[in-house]
DNA sequence: GTCTATACCTCGATAGAC
DNA sequence: GTCTATCGAGGTATAGAC
């Protein structure tokens, strides 16, 4: 899907590839320093341009800031409902939620910068940037809730806790593994399983 | 206690209310709006002074930086190790773990701005701030790989998950919950038992 | 499309009056 | 101990040549 263009019908490949390398290098670097940490001096010369060079591609610094997070959580979104969707709709709740397991952590882990510089910073960003993606957010949340409520209607959820504070502990849980997921030590898919095992049944042996 | 008083051997009450209001509001501040993003202006006008008065106080925003992580992880430490050693040597790992917990998100939660700030900059700030907070971050983890390393060899955790990996998510997950707690919605005594439960047993009734 | 040059602003930090 | 005033550096964004 490419990204919005308006004014120009006819783009070339070389417009396209330089706005994608400017998207990328921004992302990294609001990872490791911070939306207001980091200038546009620093992104164009990452992307191997000049600053004023930016602005034919994008209007502002916010802009920018806008797609880095579109693509981080839609990355994490089309991951998600892609593998609960190949589920037939039979599937037990347990089955369900480790598909959505997988796919967040596929989501977060494979989209490196994007999905990690959009867990990290937009509890800093200007309020008009967080207004404009709390809708989205809301509703991969109210995803999450209604696999999780038909989960505790089903007897398959713990009743002893509430499905909003199970929600908030996994996918919390699941965010921060961006901060010290390591890919070289063993698989994504053993590393997976073993996040859904800690969820699914915890880190103790039962009494 | 008192800080660091180096030059001053009789520093005055009000001395100190400033330098105390100035750590308070750069903790609010910087959790907000990132560390890069937040300005001395800024921070004077929250504490009531005007910008060139911080530095009577301190030499540098990075030393208000320092001493501010240095708030935050002191509080979790502490309470923490409170409960730990609170315990009699002989307690299970499941009941020193339950208080490592408890404490962990005792001193996350009631010490608001000076804790959040700490997790949420902490990837963010200048690598010279960072190298002289490492050591105290990785004597902290050494603490908790030391308790899950007892649970392990009497047979408490899980075998087929590493105790590193359980460390890591578990304690990334309680970092979260400094997102997400909102105290009006129940007890602290009743949160931290309920995420207690999700951390040994999981959040689905066994097969 | 990318460049150079630069306008205008705000930053951290300092100097010296009070 | 806090103020006012200000320095030099570096920020986003713009204008116009190529």
């Amino acid at each position: 899907m490419p990204t919005k263009m308006q004014e120009r019908p006819t783009q070339s490949a070389a417009d396209t590839a330089t706005r994608e390398r400017i998207l990328l290098e921004a992302s990294r670097l609001f990872r490791h320093h911070g939306y207001a940490a980091t200038t546009l001096r620093e992104v164009a010369d990452a992307a191997g341009i000049k600053a004023g060079s930016i602005y034919y591609h994008f209007e502002s610094k916010e802009q920018i800031l806008g797609e880095v997070l579109d693509k981080g959580i839609q990355a994490v979104i089309v991951a998600v409902r892609e593998r609960v969707e190949a589920l037939p709709k039979s599937a037990t709740s347990r089955a369900k939620v480790a598909a959505a397991i997988e796919g967040h952590l596929w989501g977060l882990l494979h989209h490196g910068d994007f999905t990690s510089a959009n867990i990290r910073i937009y509890g800093q960003i200007p309020l008009t940037a967080k207004n404009r993606h709390r809708k989205v957010r809301r509703e991969y949340a109210d995803y999450w809730d209604a696999l999780l409520d038909e989960a505790m209607s089903r007897g398959e959820l713990r009743r002893d806790i509430g499905a909003t504070i199970a929600r908030l502990f996994v996918i919390g849980a699941l965010n921060w593994t961006v901060e010290w997921y390591n890919p070289q030590k063993g698989s994504f898919d053993n590393f997976a399983k073993q996040i859904t095992t800690i969820v699914f049944d915890g880190t103790f042996t039962r009494e």
